[in-house]
RNA sequence: GUGGGUGUAGCUCAGUUGGCAGAGCACCGGGUUGUGGCCCCGGUUGUCGUGGGUUCAAUUCCCAUCACUCACC
């Protein structure tokens, strides 16, 4: 069911343009996954996300199983008809949630032991656990449950989480297997930090597991831009060619546009929609911190030529004072205009790996915002 | 009219046994990378109600006065 192709190549970097499909449909690669962590990307309908351009979003496993539970979902057979989105949903496994939202998470070779966030109650999550759950999600992309290490570790403790990560993947992948050929498909993840070593090895072996596509995780946990990327471009490689590489929870455009050049197919991150929330503005030629006084009586839109609902019918001005006010209307058009821009991103970047023009899309990326 | 209370940053209020005036919020910047509309980091702001007195020094002690407020008549 689960299908992914490689369409077009750019000559001059790693850049590659291709079509995933999905149970629910297909995507266009490289893509960006709007992240609607609770079953919403907040603020916003699906027909908007749709009209926006997204292709593909997120949902999370261990936010959805601690609230509302999977037998609510179950009622709906999944979480597409429950959030009213019936296009393709990746959904991520929950070990990362673990590790930065629960309390008191102890990791033990069965699995992580952890408490809510939201009650406090105990809950074990299992790699068999989290294919469990995310198979009555019906999601269409699962997530392996992996072990994420903040930056800066030691080699000790990567080594470990790594292992771990590994061990869990190979459990995640039988239990996916012993129900029988599955419509969803399901993503190993790379561990290993900023260790270049650890990073090669953990990407060679689970490359040899036979995954539907292979995600990078633990990158952007603090560690400086160049050193994420010089990591991506180590693995990005070493994983089989043929199928879909997401680097997970990045990142900036900046990171994206360099990340596609080293390979990258998918990507998601809350940035977008959580900096919208925030007053933050991404642009063409940069973030606008659109709290600042000095857009007080401006009365352009947020960037001039975007064809986002907000830019198309909005001044800085009127942001600025719905921001200020807390008006709820100030974070769904702040995230329509900053998912626009991100999805806009994207789908630029598909079109000039097509034309084979990744080199100029660059070129015109970086000189837009040194203006 | 009589008695009491309160006047300190834009707002709500601390404080000083007399020694360069503080907090929270607001405001102004910055941050945010597999999401708690959260949070974090910096910064600006004062005739200390007014006028006198005592003192080397008064926002602080004393006197007067004004404003607001409460109780009683």
């Amino acid at each position: 069911m689960f299908r992914f192709e490689v369409i077009a190549r750019s000559t001059g970097s790693r850049a590659r343009a291709g079509v995933m499909q999905t149970a629910h449909g297909r995507v266009a690669t490289p893509v960006f996954m709007p992240v609607g962590t609770l079953g919403s990307v907040k603020s916003l309908t699906p027909e908007e996300l749709d009209a926006v351009g997204a292709q593909i979003i997120l949902g999370n496993t261990y936010h959805l199983y601690l609230r509302p539970g999977c037998e609510v979902i179950d009622a709906f057979g999944g979480l597409h008809r429950f959030m009213h989105w019936e296009g393709p949903i990746l959904t991520d496994s929950g070990g990362f949630q673990v590790f930065s939202l629960a309390r008191l998470a102890r990791v033990e070779p069965e699995g992580v032991t952890f408490q809510s966030h939201v009650d406090g109650s105990s809950h074990r999550l299992t790699p068999e656990g989290a294919i469990a759950i995310q198979r009555r999600l019906n999601s269409d992309i699962m997530m392996c449950l992996d072990q994420c290490v903040p930056y800066p570790a030691d080699i000790e403790q990567l080594r470990r989480a790594e292992a771990t990560s590994f061990e869990w993947a190979r459990r995640c992948r039988d239990a996916w297997r012993s129900g029988g050929p599955s419509h969803q498909a399901l993503f190993g993840i790379v561990q290993g930090g900023m260790d270049r070593g650890l990073r090669a090895a953990a990407a060679e072996r689970l490359g040899a597991l036979d995954f539907s596509g292979y995600a990078l995780g633990g990158l952007s946990v603090g560690e400086p831009q160049a050193l994420m990327l010089d990591t991506a471009e180590l693995s990005l490689p070493l994983l089989p060619d043929e199928k879909p590489k997401y680097v997970m929870g990045v990142g900036t455009p900046e990171d994206l546009v360099e990340l596609v050049a080293r390979g990258a197919d998918m990507f998601d991150c809350v940035l977008p929609t959580r900096n919208a929330r925030n007053g933050q503005l991404f642009t063409s030629r940069g973030t606008l911190t659109i709290s600042n006084a000095c857009y007080r009586q401006d009365t352009a839109p947020p960037e001039e030529g975007c064809g986002c609902y907000t830019c198309r019918h909005y001044s800085r001005a009127y942001l600025r004072h719905l921001f200020l006010s807390r008006e709820l209307l100030a974070y769904r058009l702040n995230t329509l205009h900053n998912l626009h821009y991100f999805l806009n991103l994207l789908h630029a970047m598909r079109q000039a790996i097509r034309a084979d023009d990744f080199e100029g899309f660059k070129k015109r990326f970086r000189e837009a915002r040194e203006i």
